[in-house]
DNA sequence: GATGAATGAGGCTTCATTCAT
DNA sequence: TATGAATGAAGCCTCATTCAT
């Protein structure tokens, strides 16, 4: 598992002051943290930070908007390859509980500043965040499209309850309400998959011609 | 849809600093939100806040523990019931959404001051929000007992993806990025319980023996 | 030992207050003690306070009053009695030690809040606490006049040392810097004139003629 | 008689600020001084005051310590002189007194808000406050072993007495109850120390044999 | 007399940001 | 680039006091 810290490769004083605040906002919450304690943790002076960040809040903008394009990325990629639906979802989720597993302190500040933080940050990114779940629910009308998926449900609802699991997944491993490892990880993707796609039912209900 | 601050009928001024907290605290945020706002809201003067009150702190924290714990009761109460475990599902959603419904100023501040912001309030309230899971995992785990539900997933993870997906939802309509109204407050809670338990796979994988 | 609260004879609610100011202050110190406090301490609401004093300061006011004339008026009858200087000092002396004696909250107080803090309650008093140095300096001034005392030095001066003497050392017992007990108090009478009256020197420098 | 502000030479803030504090300390007390007002008379900004002390409190602490340290070591140095104990006492309050001469502002404050307000910073300093005293009792320990003081008293409440008259004559400065100038500086020495070490007694009971 | 709800002024402190060097 | 001294706005909280009952 990479720490944060050790992906700056260089001298890159940019880098490294992305790098330590993703472990002082992990740390210490964004609200919490002061910007000396990026410096702090980057070893430069705190007048650095506004050498190359316009604020403390760009900091936080950049680090969300850097990891959230390769994720839009990576789903867009996912999508062109001529997979079933359902293994596109796995890719998906495992996507993101990978970024986790290889950097959990990054995600966590994503997730719990960001992406949960509708208040603050998320409203600023919403139309990003809301990208990531339209491709998702591109991804569900396209296979409700071809029949391989029902349509009881509309694709924006499926993608809200396939991200809003492996959110709700994920801030329990940030937060240490459930357990976490190398088999939790793939374990989880196996599972939310399976939520969504196979359902809880052990009968289903005949589907509803649309 | 009645307003916070409607709810009080007297001169509680205690009810009232409560429910003028609501207002404000959806309004502008927790953290965005001076004391003297509320006061203002409230029409008392600033130090009453504080008479019936210990912080700005203690006010979301009643407004969180009040509401939760009748979260909690009705969920028990379904579970009480003699019913099939997809109705116990849909009656808690749509307890959860007909909360949001009659009063999206208290479910707003509750999930995105506290709910959803693990870092500040939703930690300090980590084990109450918990209950919740557990009292659905219950139910879940029940189901897959008495052969109900399949048992693919554990009730925990399946518990996580149906909060998880009614969290997504609320937070849609908080933040006007979903279009809500009468119809679809009720749509939502049939696409939700839908979704997971009747899975988006329009041929479902046999289920494995247990 | 009495305790201050002990005084108070019969239901005369006034003086519950005070006698449960003089252990609040004691306690706490005036600054940090709370109006809400000394109710407390006297099982009374908090308003009583006001109905029988203008404020807060009033209740030192009224304690350090109180306390102050019966020391003038005992120093001024001390000095009526036809006693050796040196006796009329030790029994000034020992009034204000027996006063620590019997009620140290009180002298606490007193001399803590009112005679040490000069630029608070001692400002007030000024006056009041000066009339004391001008009986003591009378009693100085008429031995030296009769020859008993040496006039090397001026009655005021000499009435600040003694009456600085013994100040330092109530505070070494209030703040138990130095052993207190009933030996303690009356060895500490005798030092204190002893020190004043028959100096720390072996060999006395023959006095000048004045 | 040089002013605390004009002592900082250069453009030292923090020796400014503590300049200042002084001042603003001696002028309204240190509860009624504002760390605005310090700031103000430093002509610095509100902010600086806190770049340099992490509270008002340590404004104040630093302020005393620095000057009671100084005052610790010139009492070890005289004492460290082969000089009559009774002019090591003149040493002592001569330093005292022209302390108070040269920087009435600084000798005010240390002495109203630490050294005579034991229920707040004198509580702090305590300790620091009694290692002056342990010292000046030191040097009357051994002038009576040598025989040149009386050892009618303990070397403690000797220290007592003569520190605390030359608190009271200087309290009787700091508040105009005690006329003050260059005369009256010298004088004070020369009475503080007779009264002492010379004692009132015109005629001194013989001293009783240790 | 007695209560305690209601008032609101006041100040310390934090910390993002700027800027001279 | 790099530093960290300097700035100053903003807000929580305390608590003496008032007053309706």
């Amino acid at each position: 598992m990479a720490s944060s810290a050790q992906r700056a490769g260089g001298a890159d004083k940019r880098r490294m002051i992305l790098d330590a605040a993703v472990v002082a906002f992990a740390t210490r919450g964004f609200h919490a943290c002061r910007v000396s304690d990026i410096a702090d943790q980057a070893n430069v002076a705190y007048g650095l930070v506004y050498h190359y960040f316009r604020s403390k809040d760009e900091v936080l903008d950049t680090l969300f908007l850097e990891r959230w394009n390769v994720l839009l990325e990576v789903i867009a990629e996912i999508d062109g390859h001529p997979l079933p639906a359902r293994e596109k979802l796995h890719a998906i989720a495992s996507f993101i509980i990978d970024s986790y597993r290889h950097d959990p302190d990054l995600m966590k500040v994503i997730i719990v500043e960001v992406t949960r933080a509708a208040n603050s940050f998320g409203r600023t990114h919403l139309a990003k965040i809301r990208e990531a779940y339209e491709l998702i629910a591109d991804i569900v009308g396209k296979a409700q499209a071809d029949g391989s998926f029902r349509s009881e449900v509309t694709p924006t609802f499926a993608a809200l309850a396939f991200y809003g699991a492996i959110e709700q997944v994920l801030t329990g491993w940030i937060f240490d309400t459930l357990p976490q490892g190398e088999a939790e990880f793939d374990q989880a993707k196996a599972f939310i998959v399976e939520t969504i796609c196979g359902g809880l039912d052990a009968n289903r209900p005949s589907t509803r011609p649309v």
